[in-house]
DNA sequence: TATTGTTATACTCTATAACTATA
DNA sequence: TATAGTTATAGAGTATAACAATA
């Protein structure tokens, strides 16, 4: 956020480096900090990012974590065939629906999902350490507005 | 952010959601919604994300280039080959430190990265509408506080 | 007819390590 | 010795379109 004098005028700008381009960079260092956190796990963004979201336990499809990750259904097929080659998930029909997949994690699933969990915990406290509530709340209420017009 | 019961215990936790895992989602979906809005000029996300930081005009290194995108220079190579290539930009030797390249956008250069900004700020505009000064600065602190433990 | 998920293809991104040239 | 950037290699992510099974 500022404002900037060029010649006799002052524009407003959204933000001297934009809520989008920060984003981009924070995105990757994260991804990269995670990988180097769990080296010993051999898992790559994807799956990291798969297994955190599953990690709360509860059976999704497909496509719900699909939109939890913001990774689209061809590139989770991949994802998880290699997390079920693994051993970490289970896929089985959804006996309600049965063009979908029910994804639940194995009990060796469950450990690697909680040690993800863990390492992106762990981040989140050093990181926030010395933010207020107000503070990370406004910046989830942006990240929400960006999904929104997405 | 939230409190939740479980059991006989309430204990807090950073976030419902987890900054990190809210900042992948919206990455995917930013690239995927800019990628569509500048469909007709065929860019890559880390096309898109290089020339979006070169847009201001200002003459950088490589190294430099990949600290503001959070790619990688290896990365960047292969990215700046396909600018490069296009016309989009040079590389030219930067005659104080000659192990270096300065990279400068062409006059096509820079209406591609100017059409890149403008909808990178077209959607931040639409995104943060509704939103406070307090909040968006909530949302950089976040940012750089994620960054800075990365 | 529409949706879920997979497959196929082609290309891009990424990590790692080795390499050249310069500092 | 260290750094800037490229190259090589192999694997992973992505978009697109086509497809089977089901709704």
């Amino acid at each position: 956020m500022g404002a900037r004098a060029i010649g006799i005028y002052s524009i407003f700008v959204i933000s001297d480096n934009g809520v989008v381009l920060v984003l981009q960079r924070a995105t990757h260092h994260t991804l990269r900090a995670l990988g180097a956190a769990l080296a010993g796990l051999e898992l790559t963004a994807a799956e990291i990012n798969a297994l955190a979201n599953l990690a709360d336990g509860r059976v999704r499809s497909v496509s719900r974590l699909s939109a939890e990750t913001g990774t689209r259904a061809t590139t989770l097929t991949g994802v998880l065939d290699r997390l079920e080659r693994r051993g970490y998930l289970t896929r089985r029909l959804d006996s309600a629906d049965r063009r979908s997949f029910l994804l639940t994690l194995t009990e060796e699933g469950r450990l690697a999902a909680a040690r993800v969990r863990a390492a992106v915990t762990d981040l989140e406290r050093a990181a926030l350490a010395g933010l207020s509530a107000d503070q990370i709340a406004g910046y989830h209420a942006v990240v929400a507005a960006l999904q929104e017009v997405c």
